[in-house]
DNA sequence: TATCAGAACTCTGAATTCAGAGTTCTATTT
DNA sequence: AAATAGAACTCTGAATTCAGAGTTCTGATA
């Protein structure tokens, strides 16, 4: 028997919907948070979203203003390059024992399809598509490592990197080879050399640092207040 | 101007009450948590407490119960092996950035001052002041790594390992080689070689895994209700 | 004696209410 | 006109209260 779909409290619902509000560019950064405000918003009771927002200043998605609360957490392209740097370390990690698993899971399968929808996402020009793909992608890499602590460790950053990705791409587009690397990636995990696949990821997302920062750093950027 | 010292919250306060309770054993894993208890042991209300609680089990420390809300983490030795491996990924990135950083961080005095208590630590025999060292080696590994999301990153594993050394060293001594790996990494880290850094961290930090998951095996381990 | 229906109880998530800290606005004084 | 004292307001953290879901206990029945 299944635990059935265990019961979704508020305070997670108000968490989602926040993140969503700030990846979709509703909320920009440096904006301030009022917990009445939300809590109207959304229909409820300022109760489920203090946790909520309790939660999201834990995994800095906001920062605290001294004087007035919280407000989103200025993009920072230091930030970025920090946040990659580990992401390279531990998304290594993840291909390497992934090739190493290969028996149990069947990788091929699953990551031959999602290169598929990858692609099929950068042919159809959609931002939201694109983000979608890749962030499926990289969740399927955690899942292969067959180690359950990859994905909680990076979910923080995930969050801030669909922001960044949704603020570069939504005035910069210029698709990289981005699935030609993830098949690249496939490939190696599929045919258990680790090593090469834990070396193709770190290249894979020390370029998409570089990238990203730099058109950070060249556009209006952190939207600075 | 210093932001003098920012309120503390009730909430962090309960978290940190809590996660020492847990630490220092007593309260054990698969203990049930009731929130009107911890409330009412505290003297607050059960508002603060169900925040932290909220926290503690995004973070892993606490896990639901089905029908009988949250309960304290079973320490699992599988769970401590994905752990460890994890920790081996993020510390090797933080060794390889502090040998880079060489020129900007006094690694140096600082690490042989902690190498030094350490030993004075293990001489002593006390249990607690061994933890104590230890992590606070590791935590200078972090500062020096000049990355500041590496220790969030590890923050929610570190009360985690913290459980398990604690629970294992409590009934098992055996002083391993640990300061004189310390000592070596510091080493590398000071000449700059980063390679060698990491590799011996990754090293240091996998026989340390191999350890205790050996002992927990061998003991009462996990203590499962 | 074992099983099951139902009452009583326990615990949690969420709403409402309360109190205090900080900010902004206004009016008065120099 | 600029500066400042002070009132009014806004927002947050925390306590209290409310409602519902689940569990355990009790007694009746096979």
């Amino acid at each position: 028997m299944k635990p059935l779909a265990s019961a979704p409290n508020l305070a997670d619902q108000v968490r989602d919907a926040i993140l969503s509000e700030i990846a979709s560019g509703q909320m920009l950064p440096g904006d301030r948070i009022i917990q009445e405000k939300i809590a109207q918003a959304l229909g409820v009771s300022r109760q489920p979203v203090q946790q909520a927002l309790n939660l999201l200043h834990n995994q800095g998605v906001l920062q605290e203003a001294p004087g007035r609360g919280l407000i989103v957490t200025v993009l920072d392209p230091e930030h970025v390059l920090h946040m990659y740097d580990l992401r390279a370390a531990i998304e290594g990690l993840a291909c390497r024992r992934a090739a190493e698993n290969k028996a149990e899971n069947n990788a091929e399968k699953l990551g031959l399809a999602l290169i598929e929808t990858g692609r099929r996402a950068v042919a159809s020009g959609s931002v939201a598509k694109m983000i979608t793909a890749d962030m499926k992608f990289h969740e399927l890499l955690y899942t292969l490592s067959g180690n359950p602590l990859v994905a909680p460790a990076l979910s923080t950053h995930l969050t801030y990197t669909q922001r960044v990705m949704g603020e570069v791409l939504l005035r910069d587009e210029k698709p990289r080879d981005i699935w030609n690397q993830h098949a690249k990636i496939l490939e190696a995990i599929v045919k258990g050399d680790g090593e090469r696949a834990e070396m193709l990821v770190r290249t894979h997302i020390t370029q998409a640092a570089t990238f990203m920062v730099a058109r950070l750093r060249s556009g209006a950027g952190a939207t600075q207040k």
